[in-house]
DNA sequence: TTTATATATAACCATATGGTTAAACATTCG
DNA sequence: CGAATGTTTAACCATATGGTTATATATAAA
């Protein structure tokens, strides 16, 4: 059984659900930054930046480093990670459901159609 | 270049970041269900569950066919391959990056150590 | 046709979220 | 020291979220 801890997923795919903060891990991809170069694509104040900062932080997606008076951000893997694992769980089952899907999509176009062997009568 | 649809991953991902929810995925996956087997395990009015669906069905995670008088809800993967797209395609980034750290922090080691060729002094 | 069942919607409420501005810190520069 | 810089924190605000209960709607059963 894998162990999906409820409260860390719950704050990884919260933090992941804002766009402001997915360019900022985008642009932190890109390489480390401090806040105001983290800030300077958006129009927002500083204050909202540290927000969004502390947000991905506690999700465990960023990490902050201070230094002298300057805060540097890197990427920290731990939060994508968890969020990777949770998928890649669930996309089995997606897939096992999409297979069944599938099948009973196809027998109910031919029941529908009235006929076994032939092709689409639309062709849509 | 990738193309992420902002307001979509916004569905997905917040649409993830709620436990209730993502059990209520786990649920379906076991198998499609109605409308009240998916409430059936949680302490909450049918009401809150019916908003909790429109919000994974908006999200493109789940899908409600009216059949009679019950709603039968299955998984829909259109939302989990966004979001998996998405996080597989930051995490190559994320490597690159954590190599790129990696290779720093030794190098930083080394440097506050004061000797480029020594161990650890703490072992830590 | 009434009544029961299965969901959905409406109206409402407390709390969380994402933003603001102003003030507080801590560090570097003159 | 005093002032500038980079960031964080505090107080506040509008809106969104997740829940409630009550009501509406549609189908099935009696």
């Amino acid at each position: 059984m894998v162990k999906h801890s409820s409260a860390a997923l719950d704050r990884v795919f919260h933090a992941l659900a804002d766009p402001t903060r997915r360019a900022m891990l985008q642009r932190i991809a890109g390489g480390d930054c401090s806040v105001s170069d983290l800030a300077q694509p958006f129009n927002m104040s500083l204050a909202a930046v540290s927000k969004h900062i502390t947000v991905l932080e506690s999700a465990g997606l960023l990490r902050r480093k201070k230094e002298g008076r300057t805060s540097w951000c890197s990427l920290e893997p731990k939060g994508l990670r968890a969020a990777e694992a949770w998928l890649r769980y669930y996309e089995k089952f997606w897939n096992t459901r999409l297979d069944a899907l599938e099948s009973i999509l196809k027998k109910s176009k031919m029941t529908k159609g009235g006929r076994r062997h032939g092709k689409s009568p639309t062709g849509k």
